[in-house]
DNA sequence: CACCCCATTGAACGACCGATCAATGACCCG
DNA sequence: CGGGTCATTGATCGGTCGTTCAATGGGGTG
């Protein structure tokens, strides 16, 4: 009766396949077993036989959603710009712009966040947040020392600034996709960060 | 067997209190009829009398979250102010400055959004979010024509982009409540209503 | 005081959950 | 081609879920 056989990391790609399309689609909370399995097209039994528990399967759901949605990077094209406000100015502009692409990763991802109380879950979000926020920093402490330092001003406020500017774009983004303007988003960005953050 | 009787409104409270208390402390996955009926110290069976079912316990809950917790008003003295900048500088002020404490309601706020699927749950949020949203764009219009009417500037472009700066702010509150800079996250939003969005 | 209404209870039902495990047969190796 | 390994299956377990309902007795009414 047991079907045909795969390797293992075929098989577990499989079936996080299959969990990922079960949580765009009907939530996270129909990403069951079952479920899983049905939409794999193998047995439930399965998936405790390549990940142990469900809470594991979905933990490394939730891993390689945070590696594909969390990924800011200072690309050689930004870095190459000659002054830190421009280079973050492009970073920041590269998230934004990416945002509609993004719109089913991002979706899961707030469910991950909000969606449970699982300590599990906000531990290993928190730290994607802080390495995506570490991103953002670096060119931050550039940009203000560019400023000359203003008073008030810190290379991680700034960072914690920007960090908040993409998140309540994408939350703005999921509200109403169709309607979503993402060219205001981005001049409101820069007009943002040209303003120095003068008091 | 059966215990003392309330009033209907009284035991309707009781047990939306009941339900609020274990939304907070345990997550909106474990607002289960047993659960609610425990914490309120009542059987389970008390809430299919009084709300037919578990789901119309559930959306009364968020209908009055939604009304406590965007909750913006133009307040007086507010209306008071001179200039539609300062209105619309002060209005969005007094949001950010509520929100640490408002963590509470704002965290259950976006586990209601991204907690679930359901259709019922997402078409309140998002009509209560477009009347949160209509509150700053009446005061936006205001600003736009204060401003000159500048090309591409709308006063729902703006109300977008003031609401998604909120959010924004909240949801860093959320990741890290202790660290939350609530001072930095006003300045910012000063200095991006004063830079007049320009390009 | 007696009566009746109905708010309240708690046991029960079916459905689905995560998880376990013996049985099975596909696949590799000799 | 034959045999052993092990990936796969499906039935099954205990538990919790939402929901129902007959039985119960508190509390206002006459």
């Amino acid at each position: 009766m047991p079907g045909a056989k795969l390797a293992e990391d075929e098989r577990q790609g499989q079936l996080l396949r299959a969990a990922y399309t079960v949580a765009l689609r009907d939530g996270l909370d129909q990403v069951t077993a079952r479920r899983v399995a049905t939409e794999a097209g193998t047995s439930a039994g399965l998936i405790y036989f390549h990940f142990g528990t469900m809470e594991d399967l979905v933990l490394t759901l939730l891993d390689e959603l945070l590696a594909a949605a969390l990924d800011a990077e200072v690309t050689p094209a930004v870095a190459a710009l000659p002054t830190a406000s421009a280079r973050l100015e492009a970073l920041l502009d590269e998230e934004i712009r990416g945002l509609p692409e993004q719109r089913g990763p991002v979706d899961l991802f707030f469910g991950f966040w909000f969606g449970s109380r699982s300590p599990r879950y906000r531990e290993r979000i928190n730290g994607a947040l802080v390495a995506y926020q570490r991103v953002f920093e670096g060119v931050c402490g550039d940009v203000v020392a560019e400023w000359g330092h203003p008073p008030g001003v810190t290379a991680t406020a700034l960072a914690e600034l920007v960090v908040a500017f993409v998140q309540g774009a994408a939350v703005q983004m999921l509200r109403d996709p169709a309607h979503f303007d993402v060219e205001a988003m981005r001049a409101a960005a820069r007009a943002l960060l040209r303003s120095r953050l003068a008091p």
